[in-house]
RNA sequence: GGGCGGAUUCCCGAGCGGUCAAAGGGGACAGACUGUAAAUCUGUUGGCUAUGCCUUCGGAGGUUCGAAUCCUUCUCCGCCCA
């Protein structure tokens, strides 16, 4: 690095400092400044890998901070390299799971490979010379039996057998697939077929990413630099963000969705948020979360700078003056569904509440009705209803609400 | 191939002949409190307008006045020995 001319030097000092943010480890963070200077030496763009499983058919913010990092190198010069693990799913991750995942059929894989794509979309620069999008099927269908056992010669059991998940499940006697062993090898051959310079992960991905370097420096090539990512800590502040834990924030999620849910979070999480998922820099961050800055301030405008990433500053500023509107100030939201019930069914002595609180959807039974209303639960037109087994009148137009936000405007016809 | 153990309500997990719609925890929902949908505290958490009735404890049969609990069999899963 040296030997480089100086405003390349320089280059890269900045580069790498920006590249550095956010990041648990960098193997290895030298040989990522050498790989920088080579490349703006000689004007050729680092490859830089991003695997996804189209396991899950949506994306949410975890999935985003690698992107981010991603959309990061991009903006420096740099060419994304997707793949869509189309055929890897066929394995399934053992990555962090305490259990084998089920396999999933290459009609489902096909689908989440679609809407995946779509939604990284909204996160990395999907210009043609920025982005390359492959699927691993292309390289791993055509290997034959003969190449996968030469694959899998390169790694010992007992290598494999260091990993956190299969060093776990194997000493509490669960089961592991022998099939989930290639896992890494597969992956690792990913970045020997697209040559990848660098491959982003999660820490989760760690041994699957090392992997790669073990294969490439074994065929001849560079090794790849991994970079690590931290795993997303989800809106409870505990565990990380999953879909299926209901700790997340998707990214197609409505404007006021995504508002509510990032002002839901502890107030400890917030300077994390500010760092993985915000470009807001370090400074200014101390700054939000020193204490100066009033917390709920602070959030607001966590919240209001996640919303404009994906739905632009118009929706976002919509969105925190409609939360501000409902839970600080506990008015009315200006928009709610409307729910149009039989004038028959209204009859003369009224409708059942418990029911009328099932037509608008907001139990799912009766029981559940009505012990929302013995809770204190359900408002029509600002009136508490007390009694579970009494029935309601009201005018086309009335407001009921059930909780503290959940709203609908009935519709007499 | 042989031996053993397991499958419980959204999840984990007790229960081992009646007092079981089934402990406890988690989650979720509601209420109070608050700057928020955080934390904390309280309550609720199979269905039925219901002092009762119906469905539920892997599937199917059986024993019994009575079964989540006992027996038979089937399916699935795990462990150990080889």
């Amino acid at each position: 690095m040296s030997e480089l001319p100086e405003e390349i030097r320089r280059r890269v000092e900045r580069d790498l400092e920006a590249l550095k943010r956010g990041a648990v480890e960098i193997y290895s963070c030298e040989e990522l400044g050498v790989r920088l200077g080579e490349s703006y030496q000689t004007g050729r763009p680092l490859r830089v890998k991003l695997g996804m499983d189209p396991t899950a058919p949506d994306i949410h913010l975890g999935h985003t901070v690698v992107l981010r990092k991603m959309r990061q190198f991009q903006d420096l010069g740099h060419k994304a390299v997707l793949i869509i693990g189309d055929y890897t799913a066929r394995v399934g991750d053992p990555s962090g799971q305490n259990k084998t995942r089920p396999v999933l059929s290459p009609e489902a894989i096909d689908a989440h490979a679609e809407t995946y794509l779509a939604q990284a979309g909204k996160v990395l620069d999907l210009a043609p010379e920025k982005l390359e999008v492959r699927r691993n099927s292309e390289w791993l269908a055509k290997l034959s039996f003969a190449d996968v056992i030469r694959l899998t010669s390169k790694m010992t059991v007992a290598r494999m057998l260091e990993r956190d998940t299969f060093a776990l499940r194997h000493k509490s006697g669960d089961p592991i697939g022998i099939h989930e062993f290639l896992y890494p090898l597969m992956q690792g051959y990913d970045s020997m077929m697209i040559e990848a310079d660098v491959e982003l992960g999660g820490t989760d991905q760690t041994f699957n990413n090392l992997v790669g370097r073990d294969l490439q420096r074994d065929a001849g090539q560079k090794p790849q630099i991994v970079m690590i990512m931290p795993i997303l800590v989800g809106l409870d502040g505990v565990q990380k963000m999953s879909k299926s834990k209901g700790n997340y924030i998707g990214v197609t999620d409505a404007p006021a969705d995504m508002y509510g849910k990032a002002m839901s979070i502890p107030d400890e999480l917030m300077g994390n948020y500010y760092e993985l998922l915000t470009s807001v820099s370090a400074d200014e961050r101390r700054e939000l979360t020193g204490g100066k800055v009033h917390p709920r301030e602070a959030k607001a405008r966590l919240a209001r700078t996640i919303v404009e990433q994906f739905h632009g500053p118009e929706a976002a500023a919509a969105a925190a003056a409609e939360f501000d509107r409902v839970f600080a100030q506990k008015e009315q939201p200006t928009e709610m569904p409307e729910v149009t019930v039989g004038a028959g069914e209204l009859g003369e002595g009224g409708i059942w509440i418990a029911r009328l609180i099932g037509l608008c959807g907001f139990a799912r039974s009766n029981g559940e009705a009505m012990r929302l209303v013995q809770q204190g639960g359900v408002t029509l037109d600002e009136q508490t209803i007390a009694d579970p087994k009494g029935n309601v009148t009201f005018a086309d137009g009335a407001v009921l609400k059930v909780g503290k936000r959940r709203f609908a405007r009935l519709r007499v016809r």
